[in-house]
DNA sequence: ATTGTCGTATTACACTTGTAGTAGTAGAGG
DNA sequence: CCTCTACTACTACAAGTGTAATACGACAAT
């Protein structure tokens, strides 16, 4: 499965344009990050080169121009990474992580009551079936 | 306030030596380490004063050893790195979030009610009334 | 005073990341 | 065929990190 996937801001970034996209070529990317990174070609080039070698991408060849794609779901990379910052950071303690979350940032009432439905079904998935803890 | 500490792994182990410890010596952290990581005492030495030349801790001489000390609390750490994360993983959408806290780990019924708990204190604490909207 | 010993300071080295220049190569145009 | 052009491949380099050896200085013991 889904090891542990850290990845910096940068490469998430990269990522994040594959997930969107599909599938996009090297120009492509640094295209769509432009916006936020006035990166060289050869920049994106070299980093696509190197989440491949890690192999959270692959590549076609489209005429002489590579076709990045994702080869990790950003699901994956989220649990990976939300996973191991709980464990890092508060061995594993979620109220901890929520009660920081909580007190953080900026929250709207509508915020508390999503996550509150959240934690209400998952009370439910579990609380039904006993036995299997 | 607190900037943006990103701390790795090991460096939050080194922290966290010195917060529960409130102070310690250099062969103390290695002491307090050597159960999971066997650092020589150079290593740490090299670590405590990378994190120093961080601001992250401070030392004062007793003899000729130092005692070091965090001079950032956990809490700070805490609240830089989950935000940081939340940031870049989920562009803030903190909801997101703790749907992934909830699905991913192995949770007891008695971590979503504590969660559950906080959630409504912050409720409160925002809306001062209920409201059902 | 001389010498170990203990502890810090300095130096080192491999790897990863951010960033990009230059070299090489295959297809387009003439 | 020959030359641009457009890409990718290779090389580079500074920071930061994990890890540690070695050098150097102060103090205790003789």
């Amino acid at each position: 499965m889904s090891e542990s996937h850290q990845l910096s801001e940068l490469q998430l970034d990269v990522m994040r344009v594959l997930w969107d996209a599909g599938e996009a070529k090297v120009a492509e990317v640094r295209q769509a990050l432009a916006k936020e990174r006035g990166l060289a070609l050869t920049t994106v080039a070299t980093l696509l080169s190197r989440l491949e070698k890690r192999k959270l991408v692959a590549h076609r060849l489209e005429g002489r121009q590579f076709v990045y794609q994702a080869t990790v779901s950003q699901e994956d990379v989220r649990v990976s990474m939300v996973s191991d910052l709980a464990e890092r950071l508060f061995q594993g303690d979620l109220t901890a992580i929520v009660s920081h979350l909580l007190t953080d940032k900026e929250i709207t009432k509508g915020d508390l009551s999503r996550v509150k439905a959240l934690i209400e079904a998952k009370e439910e998935e579990l609380g039904g079936t006993h036995g299997v803890e």
